[in-house]
DNA sequence: GCCTGATTGTGACCGGCGGTCATGATATGA
DNA sequence: TCATATCATGACCGCCGGTCACAATCAGGC
C-alpha cells in the first residue's frame, strides 16, 4: 500500500514535469503522449493510470499553475492604497504571467466551453472554484478601496467584468495570438503598464470621467 | 475557362456555407472534413482543391467575417462626439459577435501563433491588413477625441492596446469561455453595457483620475 | 521463504481523423 | 467527333488518442 503509493505519486509528478518540459519545448500542440511516456521512461498506457485523457494533463498543469499564482497574488501585502495593492498585484500577475507563456496559451485553451464540457466534472468544479477564488481576491481589494473612498460604492462586478476581460487579452497577448507580429519583445514591460494603467483607470472611471469630473466642471 | 469557374466559386461558396451551417450545428471541432463535403454533395478530394487544409476553411470564415463586421463599423456615422460614437460602434461590436459566437470562437482559434504559423502566408498576409484596418479605424475615432478636446493628445498605441485587451476578453466571453456559467444570458447587454463604460474609462481615464482628479482633491 | 490473489505496467491494437493521389469523368476547342 | 487539358473522386496512408488482455510486481498469511 505505502510503497506503491509512493511511486505512484513519484511517477504522477515526474510524468507532469517532463510533460511541461516537452510542451515548453516543442509546443504543447505537436507533443504526443507516446512521446511524453517515451521521455518520462514510462509506458504510454501507464499515463492512463493517471489522467484519463491528454486533456486531463492539460487541465491538471493550468489547475497547479493557476493555484501558484493565486498564493503569490495573496502573498502580496495589501496595506497602503488599496488601488496601489491592485495595481500591484496587476503587474506581478502580467510578469508571472510572461514568465509562463506555455502555461497561459494552455490556460486560454482550458477555457474553451468544449474543454470543459469534456472535462471530468471534479476538475471542472476546480476550475469554478479558483475562478471564484480569484473574484473573491478582487472584491475584496476594492471593497477596501471603497472604505478608503478611493472608488465610489457600488457593484463591484461589473468592473469585475473589465478587469477580468482586459487580462484574458492580455493572456492572448503572452501566448503570442494577434495577426502578425504587433509589438516586439522589447516594449513587454511598457506594454504592461500602459495595459495596468488602463484597468486602474476602468476601475476608478466612471465617477472621476462622468461623476467627479463632470460635477466640478458643471460648478 | 468560363463555366468551369463559375462552378468552382459556385461550389466554394457552397462549401463554405455547408461548413458554415454544420460549424454552428455540431460545433466547428467535431465536423470532419469529410462530414462537410457529404453535406455538401461533393467528395472529399474536391474540399481540398478548394483549401489546401481543414485550418484554411477556418481561416477564410474568420477572414470573411472579420471583413464583413470592419464595413460594418465603418457604416457607422462618426459626427457628433467621437467617444459616442467610439461608444456606439463598441457596442454595435458586441451586439454583431454576441450574434455570431462560433465565428467568434474560430477568431480566437486563429488567432492562435501555432495556427498563424501554419497558414499559407497569403492568408497570414490577410489577417495582419484587417488588424492594421481596425487599429487605423481606432486611431482615426480617438484622434478625432483628442481634436474634440475629450481626451488629452498622448501617443494612441497603448490605448489601443488597453482596448484590444478587453475586446478580446470580450470574445472570450462570448465564445462561452469561463469557468463555469458565470454570467446568465439574460445579463449579456448588460455585461457588454458595463465592459463598454469600462473601455471608454479606460481610454479617458488617466487624465481624467491622475490629471484631474489629482488636482482637484489637492486644491 | 514461498505461494496466492490483487494490483499495476505495458505496448500491440483499434477507430477515426486530416490529407494525398492515381484514376476516371468532364469540359474545351479544333 | 475526337484529343487534350482540367477537374472530381474515394480508396488509401500515416498518425494520434485511447483501450485492454496479458505480463510483471507487490502484499501478506502460512
Amino acid at each position: 500500500m505505502s510503497y506503491q503509493d509512493e511511486t505512484f505519486q513519484r511517477r504522477e509528478q515526474l510524468l507532469l514535469d517532463t510533460a511541461l518540459t516537452l510542451f515548453r519545448d516543442h509546443g504543447w500542440e505537436s507533443v504526443t503522449v507516446a512521446q511524453v511516456a517515451a521521455a518520462a521512461g514510462i509506458g504510454k498506457g501507464t499515463v492512463y493510470r493517471h489522467f484519463s485523457s491528454k486533456e486531463s494533463i492539460y487541465a491538471r498543469i493550468v489547475l497547479d499553475f493557476t493555484g501558484v499564482c493565486l498564493q503569490r497574488y495573496r502573498q502580496e501585502p495589501l496595506d497602503g492604497q488599496p488601488l496601489q495593492a491592485m495595481r500591484r498585484i496587476i503587474r506581478l500577475a502580467f510578469d508571472l504571467l510572461n514568465d509562463n507563456p506555455m502555461e497561459v496559451q494552455l490556460c486560454l485553451h482550458c477555457e474553451r466551453p468544449e474543454f470543459q464540457e469534456r472535462l471530468e466534472p471534479g476538475a471542472r468544479q476546480a476550475f469554478c472554484d479558483l475562478e471564484r477564488q480569484y473574484q473573491s481576491l478582487f472584491n475584496q481589494i476594492l471593497e477596501a478601496a471603497v472604505v478608503a473612498g478611493e472608488i465610489a460604492p457600488r457593484p463591484m462586478e461589473p468592473l469585475y467584468w473589465g478587469v477580468d476581460a482586459t487580462f484574458q487579452g492580455v493572456m492572448a497577448h503572452i501566448a503570442g495570438g494577434g495577426f502578425g507580429a504587433r509589438h516586439p519583445a522589447v516594449s513587454r514591460q511598457n506594454y504592461f503598464d500602459h495595459v495596468a494603467d488602463f484597468i486602474i483607470s476602468g476601475i476608478i472611471g466612471p465617477v472621476a470621467s462622468l461623476g467627479v469630473g463632470r460635477v466640478e466642471s458643471e460648478q
